[in-house]
DNA sequence: GAGTGGTCTAGACCACTCC
DNA sequence: GAGTGGTCTAGACCACTCA
C-alpha cells in the first residue's frame, strides 16, 4: 500500500512494497522526499546561498519521476526553505538576500514613500547566562542551562525605534562576542547563519501594549508611559526546533507593524 | 508562442495559437483558468459554502487538461478562496466556518488553555454618513460618497477586549440595519457574505501602540492612558478591492495579538 | 460502486541563464 | 547549445466520501 524511499530504487509503479503487512507511516512519496531535503539542509550538506543538485538529478538519486520531487520541491520552495530561480537552479534560502530582510522585521514608515531605512544598530550588552525557567521552556532547554544574551537598540534617523532583549543557546554560538556582533554588518540572522550554522525558518509573535518604565523611557528616549509595542518573538530552525528567543519594545511615533492577513 | 484559452478549443499542442504574431499578454495557461475561476467567483456564478464543478468538467469547459485545471485550483486553495475535499470535491471558501474564524481576529489568551472564548457583541451605532477624505482615500471611493459606519464592542467573559469602528462602502450595504446585526449570530464577514455578497478575501493591517484617552477609557473600561493596541485593517474582497475599513482598540491586558512569521 | 480529489509517472516543449 | 526550472499533457492508480 505504502512505498518507501529509503533504500534506493526503481520501481515504476506505485504501491510496490505492500509485502511487509500494515505500512508504519503513511505518507506520499512527495513527502518523503521534502523529508529526505529537509534532513540535507539540516546537516549542512546544502549550505545557505548553496546551489542544490537539479530536479533531475534528485529524481535519479531517489528514484523517483521528476514530478515527485518537483512537488516536493515546491513545497520548500513555498515555506521559504528553498528559492527557485529559472535557468539557474534551485537555491538553499539565505537571509544575506535584500527582498528578505523585511520578512523578519515588520516596521515600517508610517509616510508610504521610499522606505530606504537605513538603520543603526547600537550592542548594550553580549553575555553568557543561565537560563531562567521562562527562557528555559520557551526554548526547549533545562532551567539553568546556558544561554547567550544580547540587548541592542535599533536606531532609525538617528532615533530609536526599537529596544530586544535576545536570548541565544549557548552551544551553538559558543564563539558569539560583542566585537563579532559590532564588526558584523548586516542582519543578526545572517550572522546567525554563515558563522553559526542556525538558520532561522520561521518565527511566531506575541503583540501586546504596554507603557513605557523609566529605564526603557530612558532608553527609547520617550517619556515614562508612553504606549510602546511589546513583541515576544520565538524563532525556530530547520526541524522546527526552538532556536532564539527575542523580548522588544517598539516606539510607533512614526512607524507601524505592517501585517498581511491571508 | 502563447495559448489562449478564452474561446473554449482543444488543441493538444502547445503554441498552436503563434499565428497571429506578438502575443499581447504572456500567462501561463493555469493563470488564464485561475483568472476565469476567480471570474466566476466574483460574478457570484459559484456562492461561498457552494461545490464547484468537478476538476474534469472543468478541464473539458475549458479544453485543457486536468492538470492544469489542478494547478489553477491549487493555488486559488491556497489563497484561501476555494476549499478542497477529497472524495467530495472542492467548495467556495467561507467565513462560517469554524476553523476560519481565527484567521482575522488574532486575539488569543495568554493563558494558552483551551481558547474557547464565547464572546459577546454590542453595537453602539450603525448608520449611514458622508465618507471623509482619509476613509475615501482607503476604501477607494471619492470623498462624500456613502459610506456605512458600524461601531463595536467585543466582551470576553463579561470584560471588554476590542473597541471597533467599522466603515463600509453605501452601496453593497444598502440594507445594513442595526437589528439586522443585532439579529445576526455569528461573525459578521459571514453576515456580509451571506446577505451583501461581499466575501473578505485577504487584509492588511497597521499596527501601533496608544494610550487610552477619556472616551476609549470608558468604552473599554481601562483607566485612562492604559497602553492599547491600535489595529487599523483595510480588508479586500475578491479582485483586490478594497472593501471595508476598520480601526481597532485592543486591551491586551489578557490576551495578546498572535502573529506567524513564515 | 460511482465520483471526487490526491499521487505518481513519463514525455514533450517552452522560457530563461550562462558559456 | 547545454542545462535549468516552468508548463502542459495523458494516463494510471490510490484514498476518501457517499448513496
Amino acid at each position: 500500500m505504502q512505498r518507501m524511499v529509503t533504500p534506493i530504487h526503481s520501481g515504476n509503479a506505485p504501491s510496490a512494497t505492500a509485502a511487509t503487512g500494515v505500512s508504519p507511516v503513511f505518507s506520499p512519496l512527495y513527502q518523503q522526499i521534502k523529508a529526505l531535503l529537509t534532513r540535507s539542509l539540516q546537516s549542512g550538506e546544502w549550505k545557505p546561498g548553496e546551489l542544490i543538485p537539479s530536479e533531475a538529478e534528485l529524481a535519479l538519486r531517489f528514484g523517483v519521476s521528476q514530478g515527485t520531487v518537483r512537488k516536493a520541491i515546491d513545497e520548500l520552495a513555498a515555506e521559504n526553505l528553498l528559492l527557485r530561480r529559472q535557468g539557474r537552479g534551485t537555491f538553499v534560502s539565505t537571509h544575506h538576500e535584500e527582498q528578505v530582510k523585511f520578512r523578519f522585521l515588520r516596521m515600517v514608515p508610517d509616510s508610504e514613500s521610499g522606505q530606504a531605512l537605513r538603520m543603526q544598530r547600537q550592542f548594550l550588552e553580549c553575555h553568557r547566562m543561565r537560563a531562567a525557567a521562562d527562557v528555559a521552556r520557551l526554548l526547549a532547554i533545562k532551567p539553568g542551562d546556558m544561554v547567550l544574551e544580547i540587548r541592542r537598540i535599533l536606531h532609525i534617523g538617528g532615533e530609536p525605534l526599537v529596544y530586544e532583549d535576545i536570548y541565544l543557546q549557548g552551544a551553538p554560538f559558543r564563539g558569539l562576542t560583542a566585537e563579532r556582533l559590532e564588526r558584523y554588518q548586516g542582519p543578526l540572522y545572517a550572522l546567525f547563519e554563515s558563522e553559526f550554522g542556525t538558520r532561522m525558518v520561521r518565527a511566531e509573535e506575541k503583540i501586546r501594549a504596554v507603557s513605557a518604565g523609566p529605564q526603557e523611557a530612558e532608553l527609547l528616549k520617550v517619556p515614562v508611559g508612553q504606549a510602546l509595542l511589546s513583541v515576544e518573538r520565538l524563532a525556530f530552525s530547520y526541524g522546527d526546533q526552538p532556536a532564539e528567543l527575542r523580548r522588544g519594545l517598539y516606539s510607533t511615533a512614526h512607524h507601524h507593524y505592517r501585517n498581511a492577513l491571508s
